[in-house]
DNA sequence: CCTGGACTCCACCGCACGGTTGTACAGTTC
DNA sequence: GAACTGTACAACCGTGCGGTGGAGTCCAGG
């Protein structure tokens, strides 16, 4: 962990690093993915997760496979997801704790007094 | 650090996540905060450093700054960014991370003779 | 005051991307 | 084989966003 980057970032990993970050921008791939956190699961049952077409989910599960973040397998009839990627969990993780950071830092700029 | 995420991510929460990632999605932001993480830099410095236009360069200053990732401070006529949120650092890591990872999974798949 | 430089804001353009619709491609069952 | 289900693909549309050019704002100096 923690590995050690070059000081000016190489222009290619910039743009990949980029077109990380860009699938994991997109909410319904993040509620794809929080699904999958829980188990695998087939379309049919993160087309009902979502609330989303099957076409629609079945697009993004397309982005987020060709991301390398979701492996597919054949199951008779049926395409089980999976996460591929588990690192995507510590970036929401690490997400979240900035969030957090961002609300504690608002909550003492207006007093110590706040649940608004 | 690792703090407990619920498991049906709440919509709301899906949404600030995606924002966040969204913001990170765009090679001339990570540009940006590569160099700010060499030192703190006024907007001329950065123009430079990306070799764009000022405007773009502001532009995406702005995305930065509303996002929390970055401060802004007058000094004199100039205007000096510096990370408002080390966070940030900690993300590309984790995706440098999951890239290495992948390239390894590649190189296994190709045979272990691969510098292609 | 005016001038000039640093930066931001606004209006516009073009493209990439998310969503929908329709269709094609497995795989199972009969 | 035909029929049905589950999934992927392709074409289209609308919008959001990155890039640019120009005007506006703030600050220092004369």
């Amino acid at each position: 962990m923690a590995l050690r980057l070059p000081q000016p970032l190489p222009a290619e990993l910039v743009e990949l690093v980029a077109d990380r970050f860009r699938v994991l921008g997109e909410p319904m791939r993040i509620r794809l993915l929080d699904r999958l956190r829980q188990s695998p699961a087939t379309v049919q049952e993160l087309t009902e997760a979502t609330a989303a077409s099957q076409q629609n989910v079945s697009k993004h599960l397309g982005v987020l496979h060709r991301a390398g973040m979701v492996a597919r397998a054949r199951d008779g009839n049926f395409v089980r997801y999976e996460i591929a990627d588990p690192s995507v969990f510590e970036l929401c993780e690490t997400v979240c704790g900035g969030l957090h950071r961002q609300a504690d830092a608002l909550r003492s700029v207006l007093g110590q007094n706040a649940t608004a």
